[in-house]
Formats: structure tokens, sequence, C-alpha cells
DNA sequence: CGATTTTGACCAGCGC
DNA sequence: GCGCTGGTCAAAATCG
């Protein structure tokens, strides 16, 4: 693989769609490799949505895929769309970054070949280099080398669904209910900003982020979420209104068990300009707009309350 | 003193 | 093969 696109390692989070949601501006990408290469009919959102599947199911992985693809494979351009690219910087953000030409907004194509080989391209490396990850870690000895050399462990290549967001904020590090340990830092490439690393510290919740600040955009905080959480959100459970109502909470959620939920719930165009949120699905070919949540609520069946444990 | 952050080093993948 | 970049590790520093 060649293809700079392919590298799943190379993703770009606003290589990907949006959708709109009660007026906010959800430029969305959710990243997973069971998400392969598939011819896309031309089929309209509505009224496609398979009954039986939530944006949960999605999210866990335990819908087929293609069938997602196929929900949201959108016909209509997105000017048709009523894509809110009229609402300046955001979506300059979204295209420059893209490096879409200002002339060709509505050119997604490039970025879903790009973003569905690339589901392709990286379950062919992650499948092979599992036996040889795998043969590592058998490798018993080669922890206890760690400390000179030896790294890498198998879990590393194990590419997690993604999701991720962009943020109007100050902040870098937005509330989102639960609690992470920064794992490092580094310096991004054409980006005064460095990137961080984030880690869930629940025990055995593999849940990642990564937190940076948008260059062409410095109030914009671009967080991507990796993973799913295995457990409540401390915010949740405390009922703390102010970190559920945090767009970044919406994406950790989102990546968890209710996700149409919350997103339904708290994504009102409220008019807080302090938070505004993008979203991106890179395996999306077009632009999304879920206005009124009318379109969403074709995606997603009516809100059930989730009984959990 | 435990938890978290900082930071330099290491490693893997990719392009040239 | 080499250099660049992203991602991760882990020791040291800092914080509460």
């Amino acid at each position: 693989m060649s293809d700079e696109n392919n590298d799943p390692y190379h993703y770009n989070p606003f290589h990907h769609d949006h959708m709109e949601i009660g007026g906010t501006t959800f430029p969305f990408f959710q990243d997973h490799p069971s998400m392969s290469n598939q011819p896309r009919p031309a089929q309209s959102l509505h009224g496609l949505a398979p009954s039986s599947m939530t944006f949960t199911d999605f999210l866990h992985g335990s819908v087929d895929y293609n069938s997602v693809s196929t929900v949201f494979d959108m016909s209509c351009s997105p000017s048709e769309a009523n894509f809110p690219a009229n609402d300046g910087s955001k979506n300059r953000v979204v295209r420059d970054s893209v490096g879409i030409s200002e002339n060709n907004p509505s050119t997604p194509s490039s970025w879903v070949s790009s973003s569905s080989s690339e589901a392709v391209a990286e379950e062919d490396s992650t499948k092979s280099k599992k036996d040889q990850q795998l043969k590592e870690c058998e490798d018993a000895d080669e922890k206890s080398k760690r400390v000179n050399k030896p790294k890498k462990k198998v879990e590393k290549k194990k590419r997690e669904p993604r999701f991720a967001f962009m943020t109007k904020s100050d902040i870098d590090n937005l509330e989102d209910g639960y609690r992470w340990r920064k794992y490092g830092q580094k310096a991004v490439k054409n980006s005064p900003f460095p990137r961080s690393y984030y880690r869930c510290t629940t025990q055995n919740c593999n849940v990642k982020k990564r937190v940076e600040r948008s260059f062409q955009d410095p109030s914009t905080v671009i967080t991507t979420y990796e993973g799913q959480h295995i457990h409540h959100s401390p915010a949740t459970l405390r009922g703390n209104a102010a970190a559920m109502l945090s767009p970044s909470y919406l994406a950790s959620t989102a990546l968890g068990t209710n996700f149409p939920q919350q997103l339904l719930n708290q994504m009102h165009p409220t008019g807080d300009q302090a938070h505004q949120s993008s979203v991106y699905y890179p395996n999306f070919q077009q632009h999304v707009q879920f206005q009124d949540y009318g379109l969403l609520q074709d995606v997603v069946p009516p809100f059930i309350p989730k009984e959990e444990p």
C-alpha cells in the first residue's frame, strides 16, 4: 500500500463527513476495521435504517457495518444535504485540513475511498501483525528486556473504533465524565500545538483519547476517542450535568452504551457558542445532516432507556 | 505517599 | 536503507 491515504495510522479526522443535529454541526467520523471497502448503492438515508439497528449497535460493532454504510450512504450532494458549510470557520477548518479544494467542496469521494481502503489495509496489516505480535507476546522474556529496549505490545496494533469531534473551547482536556491519565504528548507535524495522549484510568478499560488543537483554528480542540468504555462514566453516576453536557462526553458515550440517548438528549441547539462540536465518521460518504433529529431518528430508533446493572 | 503529568527514548510504518 | 512521523513506554518530576 503506497497510498498515503491508506495508512491506517494517518487517518485524518477532517477527512470525513458531517452531520448536523439540531443546528449543531457534527462533521463526524467513526473508524472501524471491519468497515470494508464496499460499493455503495446510491440510496438515501431516509427510511433506510434497519429498525433494529442503533448507533449503539453500530458503535459497538455489533451490527453489520455494510448495512451501516448503506444507511449512511447519501445519494444527495452536500449541498442538497444542506450541509452547514455556510458556517464559515468551522467548515473551513474541515475542508482545509482535508485539502479539498474550495471550488469543490463536495468531493468527498476521495475521502471515502481512502477511509474505506484504509480499513481494508488495516485489516490485512493487523492480521499479519497479529501473529508476529502474538509471538512477541509469548516471548515472556521480552518483558524483562523491556527495560532496555523492547516495547510494543500486542494491543498496540489492535485498532478500536474511533470517534473524533471538534469542540470550540479554550480547554484542551475537556471534562467528559471519565478519568484519564496522560501517557504521552507529541508535537504534531504542521501544527504548533502538541497532541496529548490519554488513557482511561479505569482498570481493564482500554479507551484512549487524543487531544489536539486545530492549528487552523486554535480555538478548536480536536478530540479523538478510541475504544469503548467497559464501565459507566463516573459523571453519569454522579449525575454531573455539566460533564454530561460536554461534547466530549457525547463522543465518549458514543463509544459506550448510550450514544443515541445522549446525543438526542444533549445536543440541543442551546445557542451556547462555547461548545460547537463536530464529530467525524471516516467511512461515511457524504454529509449527513440530522435536523431536528428527523434524520437521526431514521437511524436511531426512539430512545429506550437502557437498563444497565 | 499514591496518583498523575512530563518528557526523552524507543519502536513501527511509510515514503523517498 | 534512511529519515520522518505517530504512538507508546517508563523514569523522573510534580501534585494533592
